[in-house]
DNA sequence: AAAAATTACTGCGCGGCGCAGCGAACTCCG
DNA sequence: CGGAGTTCGCTGCGCCGCGCAGTAATTTTT
């Protein structure tokens, strides 16, 4: 903590991961703007294939952090682009079931393949070792923003 | 590329990113919403903090993927609300200087470093030359992110 | 000196979002 | 059973961030 050098590589390293971050809101929107879709929605869609079974709305508002009739109206926009289909749950009559509809998404997944590509090459020259390095450090804030995010909800709000 | 071992690990990569980066933009909301902004708005002092020196209003457009117009916006809000100042340039009489009021960023900076307390025992257990590892990493893929949007915006469009 | 380019700002309209309230369906008890 | 309370998805409403197009001021170019 009182190691200089170390305290100089933290600061680097925090100014670098406000630009790293904010790149990737960029990226996230170029990739929106090239599908004619918005930010929100291209993350609704990374979430539903990454996910083996169907999401109901109630749950794409809680990954997407909106409000549940902000999410009706995100799986009407994906419905109407044909991204997406709603069925509804035979054990829940309430629910509604948000399927991706393959061939449509595939316009994405493919976008998505075709970058990852090239993000490849990023990481060529770095050793396994090192690519265990930045694997476990993304685990590490993944988890940890969760309990920080949960946090902020319960601190007492300035102003 | 065709070793497994490093295959598999460019896989985990791949996914730990965007659980990553997912989770910053959830995270990123929260504070935002726990200081009463707009998640740009935090952004924009994310990047202003960041910089040594402070930026024109076309700058900020640039970093934060805004028009002028929406970042002149952006700079009334933030002014507004007492974090930053305009400076006129004495260089160029047609640039405005946005500069972080550091008294009332504090408010930021204290929620960050409060938040980064936490978030420092997740590199205390990294290397020096890990930490290098990191940061580099971050630097790449920024610098790879600008090169990749240019592209996504020459690429034909689907649809 | 005139023309072109750059910078910041402003009216206007679009649309995503939260909020509050609705009906339908499910759960829990007595 | 059956009524109260809860959950789920949807809808009308208003807010406001944002892009677009145009403007004025300043700089750069020719």
């Amino acid at each position: 903590m009182t190691d200089p050098s170390r305290a100089r590589l933290y600061e680097e390293l925090a100014a670098e991961s406000r630009r790293y971050l904010a790149a990737y809101t960029l990226f996230n929107q170029a990739v929106a703007d090239h599908l004619g879709l918005h930010p929100t929605d291209v993350q609704c869609l990374s979430l539903l294939t990454a996910e083996p079974e169907p999401l109901t709305v109630k749950q794409i508002a809680g990954m997407t952090g909106l409000t549940t009739g902000s999410a009706t109206r995100l799986v009407d926009r994906l419905e109407r682009a044909g991204y997406v289909t709603r069925t509804p749950d035979r054990q829940d009559r309430r629910r509604v079931l948000v399927t991706p509809v393959p061939e449509r998404v595939a316009r994405v997944t493919a976008l998505w393949d075709d970058l990852g590509q090239t993000w490849q090459t990023v990481f060529d020259d770095n050793s396994e070792d090192e690519l265990k390095v930045i694997t476990r450090h993304m685990r590490r804030a993944n988890d940890l923003s969760r309990t920080q995010i949960e946090r902020l909800r319960t601190m007492p709000k300035p102003g």
